[in-house]
DNA sequence: GCCGAGGTACGAGAACCATCGTAGGACACG
DNA sequence: CGTGTCCTACGATGGTTCTCGTACCTCGGC
C-alpha cells in the first residue's frame, strides 16, 4: 500500500451520490450543529474538534460531528490523535447549488437579529 | 367587529419575528412536508389540505401541516370546512433571502437525480 | 515502554417525533 | 334539522435523537 497519506484510521463518508437533501437539512436544523458549520465556514482551513467550544459534553460533540459527517456536510480526517473537520463545499455546491451559502447567510442574519436587536425599538 | 372576512375559525401563526431558521430547516427536513411545500410552490394559488395525495393518513397530514404552520412556512386560512394553504414567501424571503427558492431547486434536483437516473449508467 | 491528550464506543435515560385509530366539532347543502 | 365532508383532538405506540457518564482506544512524546 503506497498511500498512508495523512489519514491513519478509516472514517466512513457518504459519496456524493449518497447525500440526501433531507439529511442535510436535518443536520443543519440543530443549533449546535449549525454553529459548528458556521464556524467551519468562517474559518479558512480545517478545524480540530477540540477547537470548538460547545455547550455540551465531549461525547455529545462526537455525536454531532458524526451526524454532520454521515449527512455529507463535513469531511473528517485524522491527523495524529486529533480529527480535522472540513466543509464539503464542492460536493454540496454541485448537488444543491447555493444551498450552503444561503443557509449560512440566513444563519448569520438570524444571529444578528436575535443577539443584536440594538437600538431604536425597545429601551 | 367589522372583519369576519374569509376566515371563520382562528388559526395561530407565528409572526415574522418568531420564525426561527432551525424550525424552518427542521420543517423542511421531512420528506412528506418537503413534498407538500414543493407542490405549494408549484401551484400558483392556495391549495386545500384535501388536495394533497400523501402516503399517510389524514391525522398525520394534519400533524404535518401544523408543523409547517408553526414553523412559519405556510399560512392556513379556513374557507368553510376546507383549509387553504399558502406559502409565506414574502416573510421567508425577507428573513432568509433566497432560502426557499434554493431549497426548492435543490429538492427538484434531487428528485430528478433519484427518480430519473434514466440512461447511460445502469440497465 | 509508559503517560497524557484527543476522541470513541457503549450503554442508558429523557425527550421528541411520525404514525395511527377513533371520536368529535364546524360548516354546507339539502 | 339531518347528513355528509373536511378537518381536529386525543390518546397511544414505536422509533429516532439528544444528552450524558464511564470506560476504552490511538497516537505522539518522554
Amino acid at each position: 500500500m503506497p498511500e498512508p497519506a495523512a489519514t491513519t484510521r478509516p472514517l466512513a463518508h457518504p459519496g456524493s451520490a449518497e447525500i440526501r437533501l433531507e439529511g442535510v437539512l436535518h443536520a443543519l436544523s440543530d443549533p449546535v450543529r449549525l454553529s459548528i458549520v458556521r464556524e467551519l465556514a468562517a474559518a479558512a482551513e480545517e478545524l480540530a474538534c477540540s477547537h470548538f467550544v460547545l455547550p455540551v459534553t465531549k461525547s455529545t460533540t462526537t455525536h454531532h460531528f458524526r451526524v454532520l459527517r454521515e449527512a455529507g456536510v463535513v469531511r473528517q480526517t485524522y491527523r495524529g490523535t486529533t480529527k480535522l473537520n472540513d466543509l464539503r463545499r464542492a460536493d454540496l455546491e454541485s448537488l444543491f447549488p447555493g444551498l450552503l451559502d444561503t443557509v449560512l447567510t440566513a444563519a448569520g442574519a438570524e444571529a444578528a437579529r436575535l443577539n443584536v436587536p440594538a437600538a431604536g425599538v425597545r429601551p
